[in-house]
DNA sequence: GTTTGCCTTGACGTCGGCGGCAAGGTTTAG
DNA sequence: CTAAACCTTGCCGCCGACGTCAAGGCAAAC
């Protein structure tokens, strides 16, 4: 299978599988033309790639799921390494939801305050009007 | 004041001050030899900047807010204007919690499975020692 | 005078995951 | 023969809030 191919069954683009490969996580061998030449399973790895990548991993911490794929393993996750980024990007999204959370409170009580300031300087409007 | 007792002051950097400057956030007045100089007030406006900055917002979102304060108001968030991007802000934090949760929740499980199938390969690879 | 410490503008670098274009080679179809 | 549709490498652009020089002007202290 031809890079153009495999973007299209993969539903992303050459470009991205050439970076990629720029990024060490797809490795095709080449046909005499010099064309990149990829078998059945990079279609999985791909697949893998972006599915961590939708659920907001960067390609660095993908590499462990990719080489547990290589291994021969029916999933990316099972892997040591696979497991310990999994728990490490749980943590984070722990951390960032407990953080986003405060923020949402902070903007809530802004809001509602201006809004309750806005009220009142309306009443003191309409009372010095009268 | 000069910009680099304005940028001690609001604890940030000069860069940062003339980088507000080229957004339109602030505009100071010049002295004779070209330098910026800035009055007490510009000091609110800055931290006003920070403290939106450190909660999410960009630039462009808190350019009412700076209006505001400039418009004499005693806080930036009582304009329309500014409430109105109180709560688009609002509503996007809200969106993010939800998708980040949700990925929260497939990370959870992606790593209880991982560890399941791990121990359930543990125990076969013992069961096959005996 | 000269060193020191402010200030000025301008322009390029950063991070990540690509998009898009240029300039060319290859293969297939008509 | 030629057009069309692949493929190759390489390099610039993007977004946002700055950091980091570079090259120079201005001011005060020694």
């Amino acid at each position: 299978m031809r890079i153009g191919e495999l973007a299209e069954r993969a539903g992303t683009s050459t470009r991205t599988l050439r970076y990629y490969e720029s990024q060490g996580l797809v490795c095709p061998r080449r046909s005499a033309n010099g064309y990149r030449v990829y078998d059945e399973a990079e279609l999985r790895v791909v697949h893998e790639i972006r599915a961590l990548l939708a659920v907001g991993f960067g390609l660095d911490d993908i590499r462990p799921f990719v080489a547990c794929l290589r291994a021969g393993n029916s999933s990316g996750d099972v892997c040591p390494d696979s497991v310990a980024v999994l728990r490490r990007k749980l943590a984070e999204v722990d951390d960032y939801l407990d953080r986003l959370g405060a923020v949402r409170h902070q903007l809530h009580d802004q809001l509602a305050r201006a809004i309750a300031h806005r009220e009142e300087t309306c009443l003191r409007t309409r009372s010095r009007a009268d």
